[in-house]
DNA sequence: CTACTGAGTTCGGATTCCGAACTCAGTATT
DNA sequence: AATACTGAGTTCGGAATCCGAACTCAGTAG
């Protein structure tokens, strides 16, 4: 079955909100691959920073950035000296579809190929792919079935 | 049915090369909005500048970084005054799942809510959702079984 | 008393970003 | 013919951001 999208897209208020929204949160080059490393298990400072590579004051200024829009939380892990450690919240994992996305486009389109597979269907092992789906309809249908007709621009 | 999956992520060759690969390309402040602007009919310099205001040099430089990567071509339009535009090509367009759910995730989590429609199913006008598809299980489940299952971090 | 861990800070230098003004070809206007 | 306008870029100087390396600070281990 072939089914075709429409880019709607309209503007309510501000100009084109909802993904200048997530981006300001997690758009610049660090936020989402600090997500990624925190899907891996990373949760201690030196270790997001050896990881990602990333440099320490930039780090700091991150994760404090990402604490407070709640992707992920500052947690005590230790007493003595008191040491803290950043997980990943609800609405940090909530990120990890777009992840999914990132890492299915460099699959397909990007000329430096590296698999590297990132999500596995728990029962079956099998990798997943991400699909469109549409509630009223029950169908499902993949990107490639995805066309864009551009709206006439208007003035 | 409960479906739960299992974030894997092993590292190949290049830490973390797949996510790292996409980001390498659209992974700074201004690709994506770029994307979505094209996504939205958006093709001329001069209209890319106005609607995202972007600085004209660093839309000069990131057209030619995208066009270099594929994502985006650069298309005469006419001849007389020779003028050139920007449309997305097939891989600009696969693009969309990513930024499909970066919206979704700005809608469910973003505390500045903002509906700001992205995408319908064309024939019956209903909002997408986006979902996982496992392929030899033919199931479809939402973000919401999704479940972190850290792999114990390694030395 | 010295060495080490782990989460940050404090630096100076390098890169990138920005807005505003400019270029350059051709077209429309007067 | 002279001026204004369009559209895709360039060329500036100043501002913000990034980086690596060294430093702080609390507590533990030898």
């Amino acid at each position: 079955m072939r089914v075709y999208l429409r880019y709607v897209m309209e503007r309510h208020q501000q100009p084109g909100a909802a993904i200048e929204e997530t981006l300001r949160v997690v758009g610049d080059r660090w936020s989402i691959l600090l997500v990624r490393a925190g899907l891996r298990g990373i949760r201690r400072f030196d270790d997001f920073c050896d990881d990602l590579g990333i440099a320490r004051p930039v780090l700091t200024e991150r994760l404090r950035r990402l604490v407070k829009f709640g992707i992920f939380e500052r947690v005590k892990y230790q007493d003595k000296p008191v040491r803290y450690e950043y997980r990943l919240t609800e609405a940090g994992l909530a990120l990890s579809p777009a992840l999914v996305a990132l890492v299915r486009w460099s699959e397909e389109y990007s000329q430096e190929k590296s698999s590297d597979v990132i999500l596995v269907h728990g029962p079956c092992g099998t990798e997943l792919e991400q699909a469109f789906w549409c509630r009223s309809c029950q169908s499902t249908f993949g990107p490639h079935a995805v066309k864009g007709v551009s709206s006439s621009s208007g003035s």
